[in-house]
DNA sequence: AAATTATTTGGAAGCGTTTCCAATTATATA
DNA sequence: TATATAATTGGAAACGCTTCCAAATAATTT
């Protein structure tokens, strides 16, 4: 592979003069613009990336961390953020905190300094799939973070987030508003805050109007097609009466529609159904699917920027 | 940042010893392993890898590139990938492909040689949006590559594809066999080599059947949720009396469903219906969706390894 | 034409590693 | 104990770039 010493003999100038090329700096002649470039193409030079970091401490390249790779819809999300950085000359380094059956307790900070050493200019985290704990020790020796769909007080303009428990909230109230009375739900993940955040907006809704929702009412879900069909059959077989049933993203309520419709229920006469996300999948179910709708592309936007 | 250098003069040793103990060269008393560690630490010493891989030309990273990626159900192969790469200690540079609106024509090139300088010890091409032409070029001068979901013949020991002819041709067999004889088709993106190989297989298995297939009855999609309601509106429109369905992916498969059933239609007892793909989001339709099975994880850890 | 100022240029130094070799230290053998 | 052998060690050189400064050249002013 070609260096930057090769070009500049090959064009019959100094490295300094081809680095300033490269490096679209302005004090260079076009006569020797000209015979770089010329140079550069011959030789097919590709300027090294390690030796340019090692120099200048910069990356182009912004880490992403988090489990939430893994989600079934959020690869749009990912292809934001990618062709956000493309558009500045950067990229993105990847990496899943799905670490879930490891038994070392710090792969966590580790996969994080994994991210930094490889040479990031910042990191995106992802979800609230890291305790706030270790983002707090990544911060003090590492600054240039930014939090996606998660929030810490103390670091506030780092985060963007999304107001789940306001979400929630006018899920309910919307239920609420159409009439029903006895609400079943599917539940996010209570393992994620965001999950635990949209049940509580969910419960004040129903607290401010006067409902009670029995605890049999409410199945503990995990975002996942299977467990939409799970709570839908212990629902059921529970046999409760229920008029309206508020899941915690699109996917369970998605298998939670097919479920009662192939119960005999019809959705939504017998049965009304709000999901949460607005995946692209929502207005693709039978019937379409009411759903909230998160802005993940919008909020992933202003954290990459 | 502490350097070796610091670690170095901490621990009261030499340079080398710290590389030493960095890269669990084995010629190292445990004296001096001990101290240098205890440096580490002390200093939160991370090896810049930059300097690394200027020296090594190793960069424990692969390159990712595809137009895939945007695909709302290959997260789940990403992660795949990444998680090998993980456990090899390695990391996914990734960049989506995905230029459709851009006026220059060598972007994909471009983008590529990106990921090349930015410092890949190999890159997947992901998928079927790259020529062959141009995978020719790239592969002169960067030799390590290797195709997912695609296939040159050329390098085919560098390839991991699937007979999608062969799959498309068993998913119109299956059809016939159970009966049909008046099979509409909503297809997948002809732009794509394996949307074309999957129609061509489905088309073989009809003639071998002796069955022909009018061109009203086969309407050209590009995966998507949309295309599989409006590909359903337009045979319906065209008033064509089909009893089963195959469509290009589960997603049109899926949106095809619920436009049917909207329509009136029972799935699948007026209509029978075929997928492609096995998505997550298969046994989850109403009714659960036959579909053809393409092991995509399989296939990437495969190309990973 | 000479003097001044502005622009362009070449290349040394330095970035933080790994690798190599010569030097030192420890161990085994005579 | 003296010698031969093996294990360990320190640090110079090199990796390919950017940045800086002094030198060379060009443009402007007197």
């Amino acid at each position: 592979m070609a260096t930057i010493i090769d070009v500049a003999k090959l064009a019959g100038v100094g490295i300094g003069s081809v680095s300033r090329v490269i490096n679209g700096k302005d004090s260079v002649s076009d006569k020797t613009r000209l015979k770089v470039n010329k140079a550069i193409k011959a030789l097919n030079y590709k300027p090294n990336q390690s030796a340019r970091s090692l120099v200048s401490k910069k990356f182009n390249t912004i880490g992403i961390w988090g489990t939430e790779l893994a989600g079934t819809f959020n690869s749009e999300t990912l292809r934001v953020i990618d062709h956000e950085l493309i558009t500045h000359e950067k990229h993105c380094l990847v990496t899943n905190g799905d670490f879930s059956n490891s038994e070392n307790s710090n792969v966590a900070i580790d996969s994080v300094n994994d991210l930094i050493s490889k040479g990031c200019d910042g990191i995106i985290f992802w979800g609230t799939d890291i305790t706030h704990f270790d983002i707090a020790y990544v911060e003090k020796y590492f600054p240039n973070i930014v939090l996606l769909n998660n929030r810490i007080e103390k670091i506030d303009q780092k985060c963007f987030y999304f107001n789940h428990y306001k979400a929630g909230y006018i899920a309910g109230q919307h239920l609420i508003d159409n009439g029903h009375k006895s609400i079943a739900c599917i539940t996010g993940d209570f393992q994620t805050e965001d999950g635990r955040k949209r049940h509580e907006g969910f419960l004040d809704s129903m607290k401010d109007n006067n409902i009670t929702i029995p605890s049999e009412f409410i199945i503990e879900g995990d975002y996942s097609f299977i467990k939409g069909q799970e709570g839908v059959m212990t629902l059921l077989k529970r046999n409760l009466d229920f008029t309206a049933l508020f899941c915690g993203n699109d996917q369970s309520a998605m298998s939670a529609i097919a479920t009662l419709t192939s119960k005999g229920f019809n959705v939504p006469d017998d049965i009304s159904i709000v999901g949460y996300d607005d995946n692209d999948i929502a207005p693709f179910t039978s019937p379409p699917l009411s759903t909230i709708r998160v802005p993940f592309d919008d909020m992933a936007l202003a954290a990459v920027r």
